[in-house]
DNA sequence: AATACGCACAACCGCGAGATC
DNA sequence: TGATCTCGCGGTTGTGCGTAT
């Protein structure tokens, strides 16, 4: 290569940090509509002032959306063990043995906990209940303790009556920003091809497996008191696309809405915290 | 109540490899 | 054939949050 690297993107004219919500929006808009074939276009076409680099790294382990989210299992941590003590650091090949979990997760995890663990099991000769303890523990607590615990799109595990209160919750999130329907537009461009993108089918799955979806007695969504649980979510549906002006049917949008919808539940939990302004019914 | 500290995790950075021109 | 581009990987950093003092 010789003449040294040059810079992946201008990093004046880039935002760099936590990604906000319309910049979510925006990422998972444009990559269902259109697939992701050339990350470095990506954010122009988007219209994302982020470098492309950036956007792959945010869609990969935040917002792909057979992400697997929550604590890691006893069974996903021996794995992980296993595989570092036979091929070391390759976090990527490891990941690609624990479904739904991302190398860079993987490696936090490693770095976090299971490092020490191992370390303190070699120095102080510990047995391996205490490897064993720390896991089961560190799993019993965040079963109480982490909102977005057990969540996950890759088919599995939905979280229960807290996850219908967190829809509700984030529909409150969502018609606090009006801009969502431009957002969407922004992305709609007609000038890009349109690169066939299916629907996951287990997006929906998920929408029909939300067996738990209930509204406590002092719900902040009072009109989500429905005769059975997929009608609450087809009126959800229904309400959203109301709300954000998307009147046809347009399951690609719902889908991307979804998806914003559960990734932003642990990082916008504060803003939906915040909010506890009753909705309008419908 | 205020501050310090440690932890967890998202995001960034630089590099190597493969693809393309 | 070599220069350049793009992607993906692994290491590191930055930041927010919870806990201890």
């Amino acid at each position: 290569m010789g003449k040294g690297r040059a810079p992946c993107c201008d990093k004046t004219k880039v935002k760099r940090g936590q990604w906000s919500y319309d910049e979510d929006l925006k990422l998972i808009s444009f990559i269902n509509k259109y697939g992701h074939e050339n990350w470095r276009s990506l954010p122009e076409q988007a219209g994302l002032l982020r470098c492309g680099k950036s956007c792959r790294l945010r869609w990969i382990n935040y917002l792909r959306p057979d992400v697997k989210r929550g604590n890691f299992s006893v069974d996903e941590e021996e794995t992980i063990i296993k595989l570092h003590q036979s091929i070391g650091s390759k976090w990527s090949k490891i990941a690609s043995k624990l479904p739904g979990r991302t190398d860079n997760e993987i490696k936090n995890v490693w770095h976090t906990h299971l490092k020490k663990r191992l370390s303190s099991h070699t120095n102080l000769n510990a047995d391996d209940e205490a490897g064993t303890k720390d896991s089961l523990n560190r799993e019993e607590t965040s079963q109480e303790s982490s909102p977005n615990a057990s969540m996950s799109f890759g088919g599995s595990k939905i979280s229960s009556k807290e996850d219908g209160v967190q829809i509700g919750q984030t529909l409150q999130y969502l018609e606090g920003h009006s801009e969502v329907t431009r957002t969407l537009q922004e992305v709609d461009k007609p000038e890009l091809l349109e690169i066939p993108f299916g629907v996951d089918p287990e997006i929906w799955s998920f929408i029909n497996g939300l067996d738990s979806f209930q509204q406590p007695e002092n719900s902040l969504a009072p009109w989500a008191h429905q005769d059975s649980q997929e009608d609450e979510v087809e009126k959800w549906f229904k309400h959203l696309e109301t709300e954000l002006g998307l009147e046809e049917n347009d399951s690609q949008q719902q889908q991307s809405i979804v998806m914003l919808t559960k990734n932003h539940r642990h990082h916008h939990l504060g803003e939906l915290r915040a909010l506890d302004t009753p909705l309008t019914k419908p």
